[in-house]
DNA sequence: GACATTCCGATGCGGCCGCATCGGAATGGA
DNA sequence: TCCATTCCGATGCGGCCGCATCGGAATGTC
């Protein structure tokens, strides 16, 4: 067994540099030649790991849908006091609207991503995957807190965490395009929070 | 005084035909000879009309962002009956959150300015103008429904109007992915806004 | 150290890109 | 009709694109 390499690992820088270059200028100006650059390796290698360009993206758009999701989580879980439902809302929104500066990249990258899925069946399948995820825990966060009293009886968790996702995407991009500031989309999520309170 | 041709309207023409091909697939696949082509006139023609291809683009979002902003002013003013403030911000709200079948193609295009203005200084100076002005109508929608008694007096307009616009913009992009159906878009809105009513 | 196998850097190919150029068609006034 | 002026279709240029190819470097086994 001769020259062995770690594929999974070189994937994962590779999907990297795709972020960097997207976030820097934008999802039309990645090619094979820069990403190869960025990541430090040789456009041979890049083919190695991935066949096609197109199949290059996917990963990468998985390996972020991924990262989003887990670092959501992570919010929930490591509380290292017992919090309250409304606080749990509020920090998993925060997290997952991207609107804080060092999240700008990854805000971009995201939304170059739901772009394109406009018109590749494929990147949207991966997005509605991760759109189901996210759904999922909004709607037990919110019957959660429904269960301890906190939030209202009357809310429908599925129809509120529908309204709650599409908030926070909107307010990703609106930060992004500069026609909100970061402190009034947590202000928005805020607001909204404390509107669903009991 | 020879040969004049109307610039306007062949820069229109053209935008069209930019936004088309937007649709059709995607951002990065426009290049000046398609959308000559789809046109219906000549590579000359289009550099004649406009300077650079940033240029080209530019106008073409202008465009589009008057048209959808001068439907929802619409969906107001034509109201022929003398309707009720909910019901007027309901009907705006879906018009601006391009939802339905036939505005799926003006979504893509959205969508894809947006992500693309991420990284074009001119482009999100054209949305942030936009928003603005979709904010305001906002705002006097619901400063109209809280006179009149409709809307509960406890909202403040601004900072309802961010997060209905953000709500919109999120929505668009998430049954454009296919992550919510229009129906469920559509009754999302519909239970925002009876939460707002008194 | 010889070898089999894996890996990949370098290079080439055909094609499309945005943009510049320019000769001639089109046009309206003198 | 003739001309001045506007317009633009055709063409060319340099450059980057994704992808295919292949000779040889790297590496673990015997």
């Amino acid at each position: 067994m001769p020259k062995q390499v770690d594929y999974e690992d070189r994937r994962r820088r590779i999907a990297g540099a795709v972020c960097l270059l997207i976030a820097r200028s934008g999802m039309e100006s990645v090619s094979l030649r820069d990403v190869a650059t960025e990541a430090g390796v040789s456009m041979g290698a890049v083919q190695r790991c991935f066949r096609t360009k197109d199949e290059m993206l996917l990963f990468a758009l998985e390996d972020i849908s991924q990262r989003i999701g887990e670092r959501a989580k992570a919010r929930i879980e490591t509380s290292d006091a017992p919090r309250s439902a409304t606080t749990l809302l509020d920090r998993t929104l925060s997290a997952l609207a991207l609107v804080d500066p060092e999240d700008r990249a990854e805000a971009q990258v995201w939304g170059a991503f739901v772009a394109h899925a406009a018109v590749s069946e494929h990147l949207a399948a991966v997005l509605r995957e991760t759109y189901a995820k996210l759904h999922d825990l909004l709607v037990w966060l919110l019957g959660y807190g429904r269960d301890t009293g906190e939030l209202s009886a009357i809310l429908d968790p599925p129809a509120e965490a529908r309204a709650l996702l599409a908030l926070t995407e909107g307010l990703t991009a609106q930060v992004l395009v500069g026609h909100q500031t970061p402190e009034s989309a947590r202000d928005v999520l805020e607001r909204y929070v404390r509107g669903l309170m009991a």
